[in-house]
DNA sequence: TTTTGAGTTGTTCGA
DNA sequence: GTCGAACAACTCAAA
């Protein structure tokens, strides 16, 4: 067998076990491990991403013995480079299959075959490829659930072991300095393959059991919490996939992990909808964008909005880089039909934010609740923020867990203060809006644009 | 080809 | 207090 130096560029596929480019890296020859600091994502990622990045980065980088190289700089200059440098013939990588990977990769692959070389993609971050489950005509599915269907009938390929690879990295070959974990008040998860396997052992074993009720509760530990993991490839979901059976529990988390590929595949579609309506309709529908609106966003962003549960959810954003699912439907409801204002503030904030924070499961997510996307909620289907808080966090734990000035109140007055007999305590604030005022405005301006 | 029923996550109102 | 209806329009799959 020939060996030909090779390279593999990781990006989101940061682990070891299960590695489709990196098993046909190493059948290649001896590998050279590269990550990119690719300023444009540096520009678009915050803190709290960038800082799960870091340590990803080093946990992978131990698990190479300390081979992994770092190049800053455009892909398209900095990965021929490289290639020339360890003469490889070809890079190895895990397909990409967002509107800007895609772009990238296309220049990568163009300024690497100027040189005769070749970009060789293996696998995907999901389970099926996007743009693999059509309808019998070709189409994309439009709907949820029969994408759903077709999606778990194509099934997915048993996890590959991980390779005994000949690392051909730092010190021989030349690195910028792993990149270091910048400052975030932000508590983060702990990163690495190791620890997310970890992770899913712990929920395979605990919560999984209880999923399909605890996952609505964000007052007891009921989802999964390897969204992070998900999203920078420590875990591949086909690996969880494969040990899942079919409960009620673990039926619905394989639709949760289906649903994430489902919004792959609608964004492998249509690339613009990551920032503009899906539904060219509801281009007409009016949202504020004026100076008020500004000052409206930004208390909604400090979590100072005076309903308890969007206030708990913002601020566990801040804190955690990490917001629960559930809530995360109802701060986005309440951004866009109690203030009236455009889903991609809301999502550009959870971008910025989030850890796990993932174009097209973020942006779909909130078109879903804005009604603007595939698959949209009726639009007069209106989060009541406190019909919410007093069904799925009932004992008020998480509010009084995230929101201190309301951890000494008592009973249900935590849902509403302004209710209260006693007032609202002190140190908290009187709702911002009048729920009831504003979603009556929200159905008068769908009525707008609805039947068009 | 046409028709029919169903479709993640809700709320309010009136009987 | 409980319960069913109403709140659109459109996509998709099956009949």
């Amino acid at each position: 067998m020939s060996r030909t130096p090779t390279a593999l560029w990781f990006r989101r596929d940061l682990r070891l076990a299960d590695h489709p480019a990196l098993s046909a890296a190493t059948a290649d020859g001896p590998v050279t491990p590269l990550f990119v600091l690719d300023p444009v994502f540096l520009s678009r990622a915050g803190a709290p991403r960038l800082a799960f990045l870091s340590s990803g980065l080093a946990a992978l980088d131990e698990a190479m013995g300390g081979a992994l190289v770092v190049r800053t700089g455009d892909p398209a200059t900095v990965v021929p480079a490289l290639a020339a440098e360890v003469g490889a013939r070809d890079v190895h990588a895990t397909a990409d299959f967002g509107p800007y990977g895609h772009r990238r990769d296309r220049s990568v692959a163009a300024a690497l075959e100027a040189d005769a070389r070749s970009l060789v993609l293996s696998g995907s971050p999901y389970a099926t490829d996007p743009g693999s489950v059509t309808k019998d005509d070709g189409s994309p599915y439009a709907v949820f659930t029969p994408f759903s269907k077709v999606w778990r009938a194509v099934g997915w390929p048993t996890p590959l072991p991980e390779p005994q690879t000949e690392w051909r990295g730092r010190p021989e070959i030349g690195s910028d300095p792993l990149p270091s974990r910048p400052a975030t008040d932000a508590e983060l998860p702990p990163a690495g393959e190791e620890t997310a396997h970890a992770a899913w052992e712990a929920f395979a074993s605990g919560a999984l059991a209880r999923y399909a009720s605890a996952r609505d509760r964000p007052d007891v530990a009921g989802t999964s919490g390897l969204s992070p993991y998900l999203r920078f490839g420590m875990l591949h979901p086909r690996q969880l996939l494969n040990e899942l059976g079919g409960s009620k529990s673990e039926r619905v988390f394989v639709t949760e992990l289906a649903w994430r590929e489902f919004y792959a595949d609608v964004l492998h579609h249509h690339p613009r909808s990551g920032w503009e309506n899906l539904n060219r309709r509801m281009d007409a529908m009016p949202v504020d964008t004026g100076s008020d609106a500004r000052r409206r966003f930004e208390v909604w962003q400090r979590g100072e909005t005076g309903y308890p549960l969007v206030d708990a959810g913002m601020r566990q954003l801040l804190a955690r880089g990490w917001m629960h699912n559930r809530i995360r439907m109802v701060v986005a409801s309440f951004l866009v039909k109690d203030l009236h204002l455009p889903w991609q503030w809301g999502a550009r904030h959870f971008m910025a934010h989030l850890v796990d924070g993932d174009l097209a499961s973020n942006s779909h997510g909130w078109q879903w609740t804005a009604g603007t996307g595939t698959d949209a909620a009726p639009y007069f289907r209106i989060f009541n923020p406190v019909t919410q808080s007093t069904r799925f966090d009932p004992d008020g734990v998480y509010i009084r867990r995230w929101v201190p000035e309301l951890a000494h109140v008592d009973g249900n007055d935590v849902h509403a203060p302004w209710e209260s007999k006693r007032g609202i305590p002190l140190g908290y604030r009187p709702p911002m809006v009048d729920h009831r005022e504003e979603r009556a405005e929200s159905l008068r301006r769908y009525g707008l644009v609805k039947g068009r």
